[in-house]
DNA sequence: ACCTGAACACCGTTCAAGT
DNA sequence: ACCTGAACACCGTTCAAGT
């Protein structure tokens, strides 16, 4: 059953496609989650979605921005506790998006689309680190210590450590970045 | 032009569509190399790929298996280095197949066999990493010590660095490692 | 403006059939 | 034992056609 005659705004049929696509994109993958799927989700034929996005990438960017805005916004409610504590929240918080993270380090070669968000995804996660490090980091070292700490949690977020190894990682890294 | 009649060894055939395979996993990604073109470029039909391999996903990882073996080899000749050295060895060794190591993580979730390929290499590096641990890294400690260098490197090796930060990346997890 | 049915060029994989 | 042709159930995507 089509539903958008005008009772529907745009906006709101696409947040539906949206939220069909995110479910999916976190349970299935982005192989898994064909768009197929995806358009039956939100009651729609395949092609139907081609209206609302250029293709299955921007989909996906579209799902992949949507998570990052309320990740940085929900930052604000740590931003004042201890570095370690804050890498602790931030691993938890990707851990659930943990596909999406795969996939944008596995189409980032493919797509330009995806390339661009992740290029900017990690000058967030940068500016975010760099402005906790201690005064003493020599200028030249800033790049490769905050280089670190980004890899290092999107390591911990893809691959499973338990809550002990976590915290441990995440005070190991605090204390690199105080100690500099 | 199909050759095997009898005028090849199993092996060597296999070696030939193993050889095509690599090439492509590296050039074109997992996507991009179709099983159609890995068989017309070990001069064959996609169906005879099972012949040979169970699935796609198991030639893939032969191709994996290919490298892993071939890096371990090739450690011996850096293993009396210091460990930054051996660090910055190991970064320019896997950069050539970063697309490979993309692809694991992107399917480690989907595959069995690829799930299995993967705990076996952080087995090796954690291993490889330990070795070199200083007496003084608290028992506790080393897991997320060694994590930390793992998961850098592979960051390093996915994201493309420049030169200046690589080293000075492995710099600083080496000095990492030797102050605990 | 929004949505569909039908089609296109691909996938990975299976299987009966050939040598 | 090795290899193929033909088929299957999918992909993502395009496009002419409907309302």
């Amino acid at each position: 059953m089509p539903r958008n005659r005008q009772d529907q705004t745009k906006q709101a049929k696409r947040d539906e496609i949206l939220a069909a696509a995110s479910s999916l994109f976190l349970t299935e993958g982005y192989d898994g989650a064909s768009m197929g799927k995806i358009a039956a989700a939100a009651g729609l034929t395949p092609n139907t979605l081609y209206w609302y996005f250029r293709d299955k990438d921007e989909l996906f960017v579209a799902v992949a921005d949507l998570y990052l805005a309320r990740l940085l916004q929900q930052h604000a409610t740590v931003a004042e506790k201890p570095l370690a504590r804050q890498l602790v929240w931030l691993v938890d918080s990707l851990r659930p998006v943990r596909h999406l993270v795969a996939t944008v380090h596995a189409r980032v070669a493919r797509s330009s689309r995806i390339e661009q968000w992740h290029s900017g995804f990690h000058r967030q996660m940068e500016t975010l680190f760099e402005d906790q490090l201690t005064i003493e980091v020599p200028e030249a070292r800033r790049a490769a210590e905050t280089a670190v700490v980004t890899f290092a949690i999107e390591g911990a977020v893809t691959h499973d450590l338990d809550a002990d190894a976590t915290t441990s990682l995440c005070h190991s890294l605090a204390r690199r970045l105080a100690a500099g």
